[in-house]
RNA sequence: GCGCCCGUAGCUCAAUUGGAUAGAGCGUUAGCCUCCGGAGCUAAAGGUUACAGGUUCGAUUCCUGUCGGGCGCACCA
C-alpha cells in the first residue's frame, strides 16, 4: 500500500483529500479527517468508548457565522460525565489538533459546540482541487464497496406507467447515483409481476381486441384492462402476427400466446420509456423465473426447515408474528396455489445469493401497509433483520390552474375507464428534465402536488430553470473569456478574498457532506436544494464581482472559481439525471 | 375500529436524523442593465411550526392525547 506524502498520510487507494495532488480527483471528506481528530482528542482526554463513533456527530453548520464545520460532541459528553458542558468543550478544544492547512482552528460557542474555521489557504486552493476533480468531486468512498440493490418501479406490465411510477424512476435512478458517489456498488432492478392472474386478464383483454378484428365473437373479460393501449396491441398484432393471432383465437388454449405477446410489447413500451427518462436498469427480473427455477418451491422448503409454517383452515400459513408483523400471513392457499408473499420471499432470497447485502425498495403508497409483513417473512427465513428497507414513494397530484379559482386546483382525469396521464404524457408535456427535477426537488415520502403549467413555462417563475441557468451563464462566461484569450488560472494562485467569493467557495466546499448526508439519508431532494442555494450563491458573486476584467490576473483567479462552480452544479444535476447545458435559448413567447 | 404517511409564511415546500436567530420559490410591494446571458440581483412585508401536555442544556424534529387531510387493512399483486 502506498501512502499520500502530504500531511494527512492518508492511504493512497483511499485518496487523499487535500490539494496535495498526490492523487488528483479523489476526494475523501474532510468529515474523515475531523472525526479521527475528535477521536483522538476524547482518548487523550480519557473519554473514549468504543460505541462512541456511531453516535458522533459533525456538520455543516447552517449559520456561516458558527464556522465550517460544528460539533456537538461536548454537549453529548457533558450528560455522560456530569459535567459543565463548557468545560467539557474547553478541554475537548485544547486537544484537538485540526490539520492546520485545513483548518484556522477550533472555538468553542454557544452551549458548548466546537467549531472548525477553514484556513484561508485552504479556501484559496479549493476550487483549483475541484477543478482538477472534476466529475469526481463529491464521490468519496464511504460504504468500501457494499453491494446494494435498489428495486424501484416495478409497474405490473399490465399498461403504460403512471406519474407515480414516473416519481419513482426519478428517485430511484437518482438513488444509485448517489449510492454509487458514495463508495456503494449500486444496481438498480425492475421487478417484473409476470406470474399473476393479472398478465392472464391482460391477455384475455388482447385477445378481445383481436377478435374484433378477426370478427369473432369473444367475450370481453370482467374487470378487463380497457384502456386505449390495449387496442392498440390488439391492432399491431393483428397486422404483424396475423396468421398466428388467428390460430390464438381458434385455439382453447390460444390465451397464453396473446398473453406472452402482450407481456413482452407492454415491457419493450415501459423499457423504452424509463430509457428516454434516464432511468436503467441492470436487470429486469421476472417473476415467472422464480417460479420455473424452483427458487419458490425452495423457499417454501427453507421456511418449513425453520419450523416457521403451519396448517390451518386448509391453507398454509407463515409465523411472521414474534418478527415483526401484527398477524400471520398465508403463503400458500387452500388451492395449492402461493399467494404473492411466497415468491416475494424467494426474489429477496434470491437478491441475497447474488450477494447483495442490503435491498432498498421503492414502493407506491399502496404497498406500505405491507412493508412490515415482508420485512418479518424475510427474518422468519433468516435474512438479516435489516436486510430490507423499503421507501415509500408518496401519490402525485397533478394540478392545473383554474381560472375561476384563481388558483391551481387538482387536475381531473377523464372518468373513462382506462383513461389516465402516463409518463410518456408527461414527458411531452413538460420535458424529462423538468419532470426530473420536480419530481426529485420535494420529499420522497410526501405527497406531491405537480403543478402542470408551472413545470410547463419557459420562465423565470420555472424553479428547473434555475440551475441550468446558471450552469449555462457559467458556460457563457468561459466562452466568452476564451475569445480574449483568458482560461482559468490552474494553480489557484490568485486570492479570492471578496466577501461573496469566500461564501461561494465554502458553499462549494459543503458539497461532497451534501451528497453524503443524501444518500445516508435516501433524501434525493437534498440535492436540488443544495443546488438552488448554489446557484443563487454564484448569481450573488456573479453581480458583486466582475469577472472578466482588464486585470488578467483577477480575471483567471475569478475564472477558476467560476469553473469550480460549474463542476459541482454539473455533478449535482448528474445525480439528479438532469442535464446540464451549456446554453439555453428561451422558447418563442409567442406560444399560446 | 386498527395501522402507516402528512399538517411549517396567502400558495408549493426546506430546515444537515435533537442544535445556535425556522429558510427558499411563487404571489405582493419598492429598487438595480453604457459592461461577462435580466431565465439574474437587492430590499420590504408575511410565523403561537394544527392544538394541548411530556422528555432535557435545547423540540418543527422524539413520546402521549386531540383535531384535520391522505392511503391502506384479502387465501388480489
Amino acid at each position: 500500500m502506498s501512502w499520500c506524502t502530504c500531511s494527512t498520510r492518508r492511504p493512497a487507494s483511499t485518496t487523499c483529500w487535500t490539494a496535495c495532488g498526490e492523487t488528483p480527483g479523489a476526494w475523501t471528506l474532510v468529515w474523515t479527517t475531523l472525526t479521527e481528530c475528535l477521536e483522538r482528542a476524547m482518548r487523550a482526554a480519557g473519554w473514549w468508548s468504543d460505541e462512541r463513533p456511531a453516535r458522533l456527530e459533525l456538520a455543516v453548520p447552517r449559520d456561516p457565522a458558527h464556522g465550517d464545520w460544528t460539533t456537538n460532541l461536548a454537549l453529548l459528553l457533558a450528560r455522560e460525565l456530569k459535567r459543565p458542558p463548557r468545560a467539557v468543550a474547553e478541554e475537548l478544544a485544547r486537544r484537538v489538533a485540526p490539520d492546520p492547512e485545513v483548518f484556522a482552528g477550533v472555538e468553542v460557542a454557544g452551549p458548548g459546540f466546537l467549531n472548525f474555521r477553514y484556513s484561508p489557504a485552504f479556501l484559496r486552493r479549493l476550487p483549483a482541487t475541484i477543478v482538477a476533480a472534476g466529475g469526481a468531486f463529491g464521490a468519496a468512498d464511504h460504504a468500501h464497496g457494499l453491494p446494494v440493490l435498489v428495486e424501484y418501479v416495478s409497474a405490473n406490465p399490465t399498461g403504460p406507467l403512471n406519474v407515480v411510477n414516473a416519481r419513482a424512476a426519478a428517485v430511484g435512478a437518482a438513488l444509485v447515483r448517489l449510492l454509487e458517489a458514495t463508495g456503494h456498488q449500486a444496481a438498480g432492478e425492475f421487478y417484473v409481476n409476470d406470474a399473476g392472474n393479472q398478465v392472464d386478464l391482460l391477455g384475455e383483454s388482447v385477445a378481445a381486441r383481436v377478435a374484433e378484428w378477426a370478427k369473432t365473437a369473444r367475450e370481453f373479460p370482467e374487470n378487463g384492462y380497457r384502456g386505449s393501449y390495449v387496442g392498440e396491441l390488439a391492432e399491431a398484432l393483428w397486422r404483424e402476427r396475423r396468421s398466428e393471432a388467428e390460430a390464438g383465437l381458434a385455439r382453447p388454449d390460444g390465451a397464453a400466446w396473446f398473453r406472452d405477446q402482450a407481456l413482452e410489447r407492454m415491457q419493450d413500451s415501459q423499457r423504452r420509456d424509463l430509457a428516454s427518462y434516464g432511468a436503467e436498469f441492470a436487470l429486469w427480473f421476472r417473476e415467472s423465473s422464480l417460479h420455473a427455477s424452483g427458487r419458490v418451491a425452495g423457499a417454501l422448503a427453507a421456511l418449513e426447515e425453520r419450523g416457521v409454517v403451519y396448517e390451518a383452515e386448509g391453507a398454509r400459513w407463515l409465523r411472521t408474528t414474534g418478527f415483526g408483523d401484527d398477524k400471520d400471513r398465508v403463503i400458500v392457499r387452500s388451492n395449492g396455489v402461493p399467494t404473492y408473499l411466497l415468491p416475494d420471499i424467494a426474489y429477496h432470497l434470491d437478491k441475497r445469493a447474488r450477494g447483495f447485502r442490503h435491498a432498498v425498495n421503492l414502493w407506491g403508497p399502496d404497498h406500505h401497509a405491507y412493508v412490515c409483513t415482508l420485512q418479518a417473512a424475510l427474518r422468519a427465513v433468516g435474512l438479516e433483520p435489516d436486510f430490507l428497507e423499503v421507501l415509500i414513494v408518496q401519490q402525485v397530484n397533478l394540478m392545473k390552474f383554474d381560472p375561476a379559482a384563481g388558483h391551481s386546483v387538482p387536475y381531473k382525469m377523464s372518468k373513462r375507464a382506462g383513461e389516465f396521464i402516463t409518463l410518456r404524457d408527461l414527458i411531452e408535456e413538460v420535458g424529462a428534465d423538468c419532470a426530473k427535477f420536480f419530481f426529485l426537488m420535494r420529499s420522497t415520502s410526501a405527497h406531491l402536488d405537480f403543478d402542470l403549467d408551472l413545470a410547463r413555462q419557459q420562465n423565470d417563475e420555472n424553479p428547473a430553470y434555475y440551475v441550468q441557468y446558471a450552469h449555462a451563464r457559467i458556460a457563457s462566461i468561459l466562452r466568452f473569456a476564451a475569445g480574449r484569450g483568458l482560461t482559468p488560472d490552474p494553480g489557484g494562485t490568485v486570492a479570492l478574498d471578496a466577501a461573496e467569493e469566500i461564501a461561494l467557495i465554502r458553499r462549494l466546499a459543503s458539497f461532497p457532506e451534501v451528497v453524503r448526508g443524501a444518500a445516508l439519508a435516501r433524501e434525493p431532494h437534498r440535492i436540488p436544494t443544495y443546488l438552488v442555494e448554489t446557484a443563487a450563491e454564484f448569481h450573488r458573486f456573479y453581480h458583486a464581482c466582475r469577472v472578466v476584467s482588464d486585470d488578467a490576473a483577477r480575471s483567471r483567479g475569478r475564472l477558476l472559481l467560476a469553473a469550480a462552480a460549474r463542476t459541482v452544479l454539473a455533478n449535482g444535476l448528474a445525480l439528479m439525471g438532469v442535464t446540464a447545458p451549456e446554453r439555453m435559448e428561451r422558447a418563442a413567447e409567442a406560444l399560446s
